[in-house]
DNA sequence: ATGACCATGTAATCCGTTACATGATTCG
DNA sequence: CGAATCATGTAACGGATTACATGGTCAT
């Protein structure tokens, strides 16, 4: 049960469910999606469990909203989660193996409309990763010393975040070198 | 709708469900991951639904195994899948949310021991991914006009593949340093 | 003969997606 | 006043995990 931890380690300080909503679709949390018709009954569920407690507030822009704060039981069981050690059963992303199968497609046009796709989405990814760690950009090995725990650990998982889409963007427009060629070739020896 | 399809993918020859069962915990298939309990009941639905027919074969090794092949149904629906543009909302890797709340638990060896397994499980990806990398070992960039268009494929994907865990090896190895770097001050400042 | 691995499944439960439903507030 | 955005939910359905159940074959 991986959502609702991801949710309270998202609550260090109290958010809605819209909140936490739009931290998955904008925001630098890339390793997690969710929709807020799973959000809000999740919360719920927790709050009944005593994880959260939830309190009405008036918002800036818009209507009231419930602002959730996590627990002392919360706080117990994210720890929990926390020194169980990595879980990854749930490594999961459906656009790689749609590209390895394209082969029966056999239309290179095909795979290269998707492969821009995937590479403007890995970007887009990639840009919003890389500006939350700009927010730690003075910091060098040397100066990282210099943080507290949080800010540390949310700096090494950034970290991972930026260095992956790196990958994954570099790959992407090789691959899309690769494609043209081909498709070079094909057209010369029509 | 995506374990349906993947399997559909992977059943380019016949397998049996075991045999697919083993190429997601063993195998080269880094970006899904499903259970037997799972993929089971999911090629008994799609033989109902006509996407699959299956036969029994004799096994070398163990018992009689039945062997699942796509038909004319099966290949149209994976076209469909494959055209349909990019799956992008289902990334899902729950190990880096770990690490990014990680400063909860304020414990570098925690986080360490945390890392050490993480970088493990990474470099065991990354070794199963750069295996089937060497099958195309001899192709460069100029070569790659000689695949036929699975291979060429194949060949794409598993470059996201080893470019991604390459990545991460890097930066959880670079986390790792960090982390040392900060346990080293802290025992002398104690 | 016993433990490791091959092989196939079912049942209960829980997680996740899609579609639907409602209404407040703000900006132009 | 109408569209965009803020905000919170419910219902139906389908996907995924965990635990359970069964039995064959092979090497030591």
């Amino acid at each position: 049960m991986s959502l609702d931890h991801i949710l309270l380690g998202m609550l260090k300080k109290p958010c809605s469910g819209y909140d936490l909503g739009r931290q998955f679709s904008d925001g630098p949390v890339h390793f997690w999606s969710a929709e807020l018709s799973q959000i809000y009954p999740a919360l719920g569920a927790m709050t009944e469990r005593g994880w959260l407690s939830s309190a009405s507030a008036h918002s800036e822009k818009g209507p009231r909203r419930l602002l959730y704060t996590r627990t002392n039981k919360g706080k117990a069981e994210l720890q929990k989660w926390l020194r169980g050690g990595p879980v990854l059963r749930t490594e999961r992303y459906a656009h790689v193996g749609q590209l390895i199968y394209m082969g029966e497609v056999n239309d290179l046009e095909v795979t290269r409309e998707f492969l821009e796709r995937l590479l403007q989405h890995y970007e887009e990814k990639l840009d919003i990763l890389k500006s939350a760690e700009s927010a730690y950009e003075e910091v060098d090995s040397t100066d990282s010393e210099e943080m507290d725990a949080d800010a540390f650990h949310d700096f090494l998982s950034i970290q991972i975040g930026v260095e992956t889409f790196r990958a994954r963007v570099r790959a992407c427009r090789n691959a899309l070198k690769l494609i043209r060629l081909r498709i070079t070739r094909e057209d010369r020896d029509d």
